[in-house]
Order: structure tokens, then sequence, then C-alpha cells
DNA sequence: GTATATTTGTATAGATCGTTATAAAAATCA
DNA sequence: TGATTTTTATAACGATCTATACAAATATAC
């Protein structure tokens, strides 16, 4: 009934699964991205896991909380991807290029057309009717800015923005940046445009630099 | 089988449609917006518009060729009020503004919690996999990047940015923000908060402003 | 070996899906 | 009035949906 933890215990019981839970989860979510949540019956779950339905009963509830369990599992890899971006030593600009790389990435990950990103692409959709999608879209939507907007006020003590620029509204712009290359990479969007689209962006977010060769101090 | 114009002929033969295929089409939107295209059942769609599901389909066809139509008549709606938004005598901030005002009437109308923007919130899932809504789509979204930077390159002339502004780049932000916007609505943000952080985009989106008390006239 | 525990595949139940056949209802034309 | 045209409502078709009952299969415990 329940999922066994991938790290056995004293012995394992019974007949032993044939299909590893998080890898299932994966494909799972795969095919979510693809066609959303409503779109994708679980038969097309059970073909993708090459799990039957009662396997995937057992180990995950139901239809919805497989959903629910694939995207915290994507927020998880997603905010990891940000944060690892912009949490090394390069300058604003770099930092956040870094981020958008990194959403592109995953973005234009799988075969065929790009899916963009798993939250706004499919999610957001549900968000509106159910309240635990919505728990989390919104958390998530949360850590996006609060990553960002720690990033700008780092770089404000450390001389890249002027004293007057405010961090929370470049947080804004950023996470914002992020979610309209989610929906123009699903549209169809070239990826190589979006790239450029982040640049473009990133040159307006960073432009609130102090004067160059002017010092480094501020104030 | 076929609809009958709204400006009826010289006479109508047999019985008249109890129902105007206008207000049965924007209703048909609201269903739509609320829980998907996926997501809604034709029967729903019957239930919302008073009818029946033969009537719907000599009227519009399928379901997914109703939902092309509500997707169509939202573009001009929602296209319609950023244009005329941006196209008044405003200066530039107050005009993005109206522009976001203008979106938050879209996406907070109706009743219960907010819906968000049609397309955001519902096709941006099944444009993956729908070569139509895909169209539709993409081309609604370089409607509002020209709608937005033919604006910007106005506020460049009129010497309300600086010559070294970039247009294209400001237009791509001013979309972000707006689709922002679109996605924090649907997942349960506050209307005073969507504001609030549209004044602080375009806060930032107009800080490329020419040097206060300097001259009108630029270069 | 026998008993117990757990997962598997098959098969399907019951509801709902998109769509349509059919005929009654309501208008105009002759 | 009776014939024609168009829309309506009822009913249902076959397919698909989520979810589960059931028994065979496969492991350990005794």
């Amino acid at each position: 009934m329940a999922r066994q933890k991938s790290e056995t215990g004293p012995v394992r019981r019974g007949r032993p699964p044939a299909y590893d839970a998080e890898t299932a989860l994966k494909r799972a979510t795969e095919t979510f991205w693809r066609t959303g949540y409503s779109g994708t019956s679980l038969d097309k779950v059970a073909a993708a896991t090459g799990m039957s339905p009662p396997s995937l009963y057992a180990v995950f509830g139901n239809k919805h909380a497989l959903y629910l369990e694939a995207l915290a599992r994507y927020w998880g890899i997603s905010l990891a991807a940000t944060r690892e971006a912009l949490a090394g030593d390069h300058p604003l600009d770099e930092a956040l290029m870094l981020a958008y790389d990194a959403a592109l990435s995953i973005y234009f990950s799988g075969k065929g057309t790009a899916r963009g990103c798993f939250v706004v692409g499919t999610a957001v959709t549900e968000v509106a009717e159910d309240p635990a999608i919505r728990n989390s879209v919104a958390a998530g939507l949360r850590a996006i800015d609060a990553d960002f907007e720690a990033r700008f006020r780092l770089a404000q003590d450390r001389g890249e923005l002027t004293p007057d620029a405010d961090p929370a509204a470049l947080a804004i712009l950023a996470a914002a940046t992020m979610q309209t290359i989610a929906i123009r990479a699903r549209a169809g969007a070239r990826r190589a445009e979006l790239r450029e689209l982040a640049q473009k962006a990133v040159r307006v977010i960073c432009g609130c630099r102090p004067e160059p060769r002017q010092g480094t101090t501020h104030a």
C-alpha cells in the first residue's frame, strides 16, 4: 500500500516493486508537463511510467496527489537551479543570466517542442479552482521573489546597485522576466530569441548601476 | 446550421433562435476561464449558456472551435483595452499604469476569486500540443510587445526617455509585468498588492528618464 | 514445505466525455 | 390551411475517464 523507502529497512517482505517511485514520478511529470493536469489521463501516465493504474494508485494515492507530488518535485528542482545560479560570486548581470540560462535549460528540456515551465504551463490553469495547487504555486512564486530580492540586496551592499535602487521592485521584474520566458517558450519562441530577451531585460534591470570609474564606495 | 447574423436580412425563416450567439460566447468564455479548456466539459458550457449541446454544436461547430472563438474574442477585448490605455496623451508612467489598471479590471472581473488573464490561465496550457491555439497565443503576445514598444518609441521621441533607452527591451519588461500580474492574480494575490507591484515595475521601467530640470530637448 | 506479506496485471465498474440522431416546436411561405 | 425551414430538447451513441476488485505472482518468515 504505502511506498517503501529507497533505503530498505531490515528486510523487504512480499513481492518486490518492479518500478522505482522516483523515476516514475519523473515520467509522470513529463506527461503532465505536455498536456496539463486535466488534459492528462491516468492511462497516459501509466503508459509513460510503464506502471499499471493499480500500481500508480498504490504508490501515489490518486491522480491529484500524484500531480501535487510532481509539482512539489518540480519546485524543488527549479528553485534550486535559480538559487545555485544566484549564489555564485559572479557580478549581478552574470548571475541573472546564469539564472535565466538555467531556466531555459529546464524549459527546453525533453524531446519535441519546448514545454516551458511546469508551473506556468500546467499549474496556473488549475490554480483557480484547486486550493492545494494554489497554495503550492503561491508559495513557489513568493520564494522566487525572495531569492531575487536577496540577490539584489546583496548587490546593493556590494555597490553593484545605487543606494536608491529598489531591490523588491527589481526582484519583481526579474521574476516577471522568468515567467514571460516560460510563457513564450511554451508558445514556440526559439531558445536563442529568449536568451536575447533575457539579456535585454538584464540590461535594463542592472541599469541602476553606480557611475562607472567613480570609486567603489556608495554614498 | 450556420449562425444567423445579428442584422437580420430580408426575413427570417424557421424557428427563431432562443439565444444570442454573442452572449453565449461570452458565457462560454467565463466557463473556460475558470476551469480551462481540457477541464471544462461541454455539459458545463451548456449549463452556463442555457443552450443544449446540439445548439452549441450548430452555432459553434465543436468544443475546439468554440474555444478558439472565445480566445479570439478575449484577445480582441484585451488588446483593445491595452491600446486604449496607451493611446491617450498621458505621460509615460501614467499611460503604463492605465494599461495595468485596465488589465487588473479584466483579471478581477466576474464573481468569486480572480481568474487572471484568459490566455495565461487557460490557453498557455494547451499551446504545447494545439497548433491553432499556439498560433493565436503567439500572435497575441507579439501584438502586446508591439503595442508597448510603439509607446516607448513615442516616449523617446517626446523626450520622456533618454535617447539611449531601448524601447524593445522596455516593451519586454512591460509585457512581462502584465503577465506576472496575470499569473499572480489567478494564484490569489490581492488586487491592491498587484497594483503596487505594477507601480514598482513602472518606476523602474520609466527610470531611464532624462535628467529632471535640465531642458526638454534631448541631445 | 506452508503461511504471510506485498506487488503485479487483467478486467471492469460507474461516471463522464464529445458528439450526434431524431423528432417535436415555432417561425415563414404559398 | 398545409408545406417548408430552422431551432429546439430529449436521448443516447461509443469512447474515455478515474478508480478499484480480484487473483496470480513473487518475495520473506517460520
